[in-house]
DNA sequence: ACAAACAATAGTTAAAACTTATGGAAGCTT
DNA sequence: AAGCTTCCATAAGTTTTAACTATTGTTTGT
């Protein structure tokens, strides 16, 4: 058994096929059909059920499956061991990033981070949160940024920053004349949401929860950026929320319908997460350093109420 | 990198010798000598220290190592699984056991047991607690037999019986005429010892420590064996005692010397213990199965007070 | 029934893993 | 200090195996 092996296996058993697994393994697809067949014959039992389309694990398979991802994250950490030991920082790092903080924080931290780690190839993803821990979990991400706490068993988060919301008030709106804004003041009816699967949209509806109202599953309007938020907006349809970074790219017109609320601010916390395992725990260190540097010139707030990113289950 | 290399690493680090780890892995030392080479070679650090006689890690060597392990014990287990969806029962089974419990108990288990699952290759080495507890955790062993209870963070106990102590008080003694004896009777600088090593000798002191003396460091004689003691012991140098098991095999004569004690009689804890990660539970299951049986009609003790088998440290 | 998709098989090649034989350094011995 | 032993590295040759290309065999869908 080798652990080369090993990695067909999971590549099939990622896939369900073994010429996608082929291309992905960058070997041919006989390669695979081969070694696996040898890996079976030695365990002597089938890995995977070829009769059924698309392939599937049989039920040792599984378990099978298991072990071999636990053996290739133990068996790659031993290059990460010397990675650390020789405090190189370099190799392939993948980072997700949720929607709503992608295009504020990634243009503030990147070409500061790869100016200072040149070695470090990093691959960047959009996902939402859920997709995020699922590829966190599986080892197809190294680490993630997200809105936080997430109570996730095998992830661990590092604060980056604490981003408030900030009200977006357009001029004929009922609260347009409030120089502050409170919570108390919202109601979810009358504010205009990201669309499903975003956390912040979750987030927005849990403040407003924690404000009084219940929410009702009446019609809505719902959009997957803030910019078509902010349009909807200014088109009479209501108020909405936007995380503070967003609120610095607007122009002076619409900064003017901001409105920020009362201490404590209600505010997301932005945290880089990433498995309990630490592999790579080297590169995180360095991104969270200099994103923690970064950030810290642009947000300064200190009295804020942290609001949970969580759906709230019925 | 292969976990073949790996375990050529392992055998080294062990043997701290390529000579020796050479022989023991069934392969040249040529052998051995090239492969860690090349893994040194890929992960571009030393893994050994070859100026050192004998042959020692590298700081970084000590963590490869470690990690070592990790990978290869996971990598056991994907057989360890396949023979337990299977329900095969069989393979080597590495099992230590210490001095005092090995030639009373081995015999009555050892042919049931091979009888029953004669596909398992049983290696059985005679040891005490401390070498037993670290080749659980080295993984030289899959189990052992020891006096409980141990504390160990990364080992599992399961009590197989309980053994009374019984005393043997020869003719001249001053105990002698009592009927039944009480652990307030007992004297440790009265009685005969095993030699220092032994959980026996441990678990004597601690119920005499109960009793009411303090041990102080005067002469004492003390054996490796109870055969030994007993001689003594009717040489008029003191009382003994001795695990229940071994009095069965006593002659008639030697026995009218026995003295039970009052309930609860103290007594220790006699279990089958074995690493938290479980490899070859199967056959740890099968093995606790047959000894219990056997021990059931041996041992029918229920009022005990059980001493602990750990030295106490000052 | 035919084409497409996909895995298995056959045959070949290049790499690797292992062997035996040998060399060289370090530590003991007398 | 010369000689011996121990022990690891190196060299050269052999065997094994992991990979490739090309092809065949099955199933699925049209």
């Amino acid at each position: 058994m080798t652990i080369t092996q090993l990695k067909y296996v999971l590549a099939v058993a990622e896939h369900q096929n073994f010429t996608k697994a082929a291309e992905k393994t960058f070997v041919t697809q006989p390669t695979l059909s081969m070694q696996i067949q040898k890996l079976e014959d030695q365990l002597d039992v089938l890995i995977f059920d070829r009769t059924k389309k698309p392939i599937a694990l049989t039920e040792i398979g599984k378990k099978i499956v298991q072990q071999a991802k636990n053996i290739v994250n133990e068996a790659d950490r031993i290059q990460d061991i010397v990675d650390q030991q020789k405090g190189f920082i370099g190799g392939e790092f993948k980072l997700g990033i949720i929607p709503t903080v992608m295009p504020t924080l990634l243009p503030m931290f990147l070409r500061n981070f790869t100016n200072k780690f040149p070695k470090v190839l990093l691959k960047i993803e959009e996902l939402n949160t859920d997709d995020l821990i699922q590829k966190l979990d599986e080892g197809h991400l190294d680490a993630g940024i997200a809105a936080t706490p997430l109570l996730q068993e095998n992830i661990k988060e590092r604060v980056l920053y604490y981003e408030p919301f900030v009200a977006y008030v357009p001029g004929q709106h009922r609260l347009a004349n409030n120089q502050t804004i409170a919570i108390g003041d919202l109601d979810i009816d009358d504010i205009l949401l990201l669309e499903d699967g975003h956390c912040f949209r979750d987030g927005v509806i849990n403040l407003c929860k924690s404000a009084k109202t219940s929410l009702d599953d009446r019609f809505q309007i719902e959009s997957g950026s803030f910019e078509t938020l902010i349009k909807l907006s200014e088109e009479g349809m209501g108020m909405t929320l936007l995380p503070y970074l967003h609120t610095l790219d607007l122009g002076e017109r619409q900064k003017a319908n901001l409105h920020h609320f009362n201490d404590p601010a209600p505010a997301r916390e932005v945290s880089l997460i990433y498995p309990k395992s630490e592999l790579k725990i080297q590169i995180i260190d360095a991104m969270f350093d200099v994103i923690s540097g970064v950030v810290r010139g642009a947000i300064a707030y200190q009295d804020v109420q942290i609001i949970s990113p969580l759906p709230n289950k019925k």
